[in-house]
DNA sequence: GGCATCACG
DNA sequence: ACGTACGTGATGCCC
């Protein structure tokens, strides 16, 4: 209610500010600040333009303030309050199994899957799910899968070093692509370093890495120019694939998981580019599906004799949540590491990290 | 029910 | 000149 009558202040009006339509109008016309940007039905208002604008006013810092706060009250305090039970504090999902493209699962009804974590706030939220007394809540995470699973198809060396030597890939990209020794690497490198990883899984370009992160474009060429240059073969493995798909029609997994891709034979150039990119993803975005898979199964299977107390609860895509007795604790952990990390053999060691606590945050 | 937005991996 | 990062699901607005 504070940040509402701040807005109304900073913006000379009232309106609704969880309407895109009428934000822009007030944004772009009233105030007319920046360089008014595009969407089908008028201008745009997402965090990125909003980021942008706060160099000119005061307003968007209050709008994105106003958004996050708006987000985490209706999609998850309101409503998950409403899903709780009756006298067992215990909320249930669907998980999908034929939805996702990729071979993912899915979660519905309510999406469990995306439970904030990545702010303060956020972290209240994710706070409040808990394990019964006398139990534990386990979170076993594979670390950096997708990189692993890109490392082993692609075969590339260096990528294969860096993983069977168990340093960190972050800090390996970032020192390739700066020309910089492991020893010598910033913070800030180091996060440039992942968010170029990243860029490479999902087939971005120098456009979009240089609004990620605030360098201009011909920068970004260079980093994205230095990371196929030090990583050769992913660059080799990416047009092996699509040139193969091409003539399928349908690219897949590791274990043989098909995605048909028809566009990628489109004649439009960005549907046919789009398509690439969705077509490489879903390789390494795929295989890890389908290992952690692998593992749940097996899991399944094996744990009422290895475990009888331990429920598994969640899958987040990289991450199996468990709730255990204090009392089996000790013996969950080193068995769920050991099905995780060996359910597949791969050229590259999978890494799973564990943690163990009273909420779903304090697991990490 | 489409669109824009934003929560997660 | 244009568009530019993969996979999801839920919410509020607006027609
Ligand atoms: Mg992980
Ligand atoms: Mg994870």
């Amino acid at each position: 209610d504070i940040l509402q009558k701040k807005i109304y202040e900073e913006a000379g009006c009232e309106f609704n500010i969880n309407s895109p339509k009428q934000l822009g109008k007030v944004l772009f016309e009233d105030l007319k600040l920046g360089t008014p940007k595009k969407t089908k039905t008028g201008y745009s208002t997402d965090v990125g333009v909003l980021e942008d604008l706060a160099s000119e006013h005061q307003l968007p810092e209050l709008i994105l303030e106003y958004r996050s706060l708006s987000k985490l009250k209706s999609t998850y305090i309101d409503a998950l309050i409403d899903l709780i039970k009756e006298g067992k504090g215990r909320v249930h999902t669907s998980f999908n199994q034929a939805v996702a493209a990729t071979g993912r699962l899915s979660s519905s009804d309510p999406n469990l899957q995306n439970i904030p974590i990545r702010t303060e706030v956020g972290r209240k939220i994710r706070k409040a799910f808990v394990a019964e007394p006398d139990m534990l809540l386990l979170s076993a995470d594979y670390s950096q899968i997708e990189l692993r699973v890109l490392a082993h198809l692609s075969k590339d060396e260096v990528l294969i070093d860096a993983f069977k030597n168990n340093e960190d890939i972050h800090t390996i990209t970032a020192s390739q692509i700066f020309g910089i020794k492991l020893k010598d690497i910033s913070k800030e490198q180091r996060a440039a370093g992942k968010t170029v990883n990243f860029a490479t899984i999902y087939g971005q370009g120098a456009f979009g890495l240089s609004k990620q992160l605030s360098i201009d474009v011909a920068e970004a060429k260079r980093y994205i120019d230095a990371y196929f240059k030090r990583y050769p073969k992913v660059d080799i493995y990416r047009d092996m694939v699509l040139s193969k798909a091409r003539e399928t029609g349908f690219v897949e997994t590791l274990f043989e998981r098909k995605r048909f891709v028809p566009d990628l034979n489109s004649k439009n150039i960005m549907v046919k580019q789009a398509a690439e990119r969705a077509a490489f993803n879903t390789v390494f975005q795929g295989t890890a599906a389908d290992i952690i898979k692998k593992a749940m199964i097996k899991l399944h299977m094996e744990l009422p004799d290895k475990c009888a107390d331990a429920k598994m609860l969640l899958q987040v895509h990289d991450e199996l949540l468990f709730e255990v007795s204090n009392k089996h604790v000790d013996i969950l952990k080193p068995y769920v590491k050991d099905v995780m990390e060996n359910v597949v053999q791969l050229d590259i060691p999978l890494i799973v990290d564990i943690g163990v606590g009273a909420s779903w945050v304090d697991v990490y």
